[in-house]
DNA sequence: GCTTCATTGGGGTGAAGACCCCATCGCGGG
DNA sequence: CCCGCGATGGGGTCTTCACCCCAATGAAGC
């Protein structure tokens, strides 16, 4: 029988040398790629054209959210089983939503992993037992709350959205049009329509707009030289 | 020659386990205990007495910083080896100011995880790459202004927090300035100081650091036009 | 008294951003 | 078959910012 061949799609180097250690050990499981960012995990995606791929959501460049949809969209075979630290419901149902075939909380051990990736291999789907608890409870609050960003949120592009994350990861222009292989006025572009969508018209506020919405996350992340 | 015994520090099981697969394969280093939140590592570093704690920052119960405080107050013999997603120059400087051993981030190759237990084990200080370059480049510009190099400690001035919390609110430095009742010029010098104690050079990274730093909040508060 | 430091303010330069103008190309819907 | 729109990119202008220089005051500490 042949290997489930594997995506490591995870930021953190020492943590996806982590993963990969606890993957080797499992003999039907073979991780065929590393991606260190999200749009790494898109373009590896496609010319691996592995089984699974195991994504974190907090990533550089492109978080793994809209990278999964990314690589749905270009090859709806592939299974994406979502690996992320917070169980936090916006997450897990926009999860749902893009079709990813699973999600795990990092709090699973490592069997749990290999398991996981096993069945969403075999067409099932996977979340973590925390997080069916917990569905039912937070759609019910979220509703009786009156949802806040979707609806009359105005909506942006995966290209605006992939912008805003990287003007929000701190991001120069000039960067953001390098990582992109577009031009700067290109990028400023996309910079104006997510001004003029959002009626928000500064950085700082750009940033905390990405981060109520789950663009990106809070905690600082220093650009490592 | 004994084993440097190893105490590991980490709330998500999947990534505990990961570091612990990696560092099997280091013979001279054994993990002789597990904790998953801040308080059982300040637990189990009393009755293990581990030669190095390798502590994660964002865990439940007790963070991880405060767990070092605690377990360096009770047996200062122990090595903390500080491994952290984030190279936060508040977080590095509250660490080296608590006694710890060394700061890793995530990005860290496993072998720089193993290298780094050895240095703290063997009494050395331990810094990531980039981070000690920041030290450097700190010490230097002190030196290059003809003062000691004895304190660059990332605190900020109340005026200078006024400032940061007005940059993250996406205010104008000309707004800054009138709310303030001061002029740009003082605005901008409050700005590069923030800047540079915090070693952060862009607005978006300020923004997210005065988020995690609880200086504001991220809800976005948009006019309505 | 002298030093250190926070706070204040100014000048100047070069880079970056905000906001206009313009265009082409391709894709999907009426 | 055209229209809208997303994505691309170039022009220019004006403002803001980052980063260097400089200084003065007042309070706190040695």
């Amino acid at each position: 029988m042949n290997p489930i061949t594997v995506l490591l799609a995870e930021d953190h180097m020492i943590v996806r040398e982590g993963l990969l250690a606890l993957l080797k050990r499992e003999t039907d499981i073979q991780v065929i790629g590393e991606a260190e960012n999200g749009r790494q995990a898109v373009a590896l995606a496609a010319t691996l054209a592995p089984a699974v791929v195991v994504m974190d959501i907090a990533m550089p460049l492109l978080n793994g959210l809209e990278a999964t949809r990314q690589i749905l969209h270009a090859t709806p075979t592939i299974r994406v089983l979502i690996l992320s630290a917070h169980a936090d419901d916006a997450y897990v149902q926009q999860a749902m939503t893009l079709g990813a075939a699973g999600y795990l909380i990092k709090q699973t051990a490592s069997q749990g992993l290999a398991a996981a990736i096993r069945a969403v291999a075999d067409g099932r789907t996977v979340f973590s037992p925390s997080i069916s608890n917990r569905r039912y409870h937070h759609q019910r609050k979220a509703k009786a709350m009156g949802d806040l960003p979707k609806k009359d949120a105005p909506r942006l592009t995966s290209r605006e959205m992939e912008v805003l994350q990287l003007i929000a990861e701190g991001k120069a222009n000039k960067e953001t049009a390098f990582e992109l292989h577009i031009s700067i006025k290109t990028v400023e572009k996309h910079r104006q329509k997510v001004m003029e969508k959002l009626n928000i018209h500064d950085t700082a506020s750009l940033t905390r707009y990405a981060i109520s919405a789950g663009i990106i996350e809070s905690s600082v992340q220093v650009t490592i030289l």
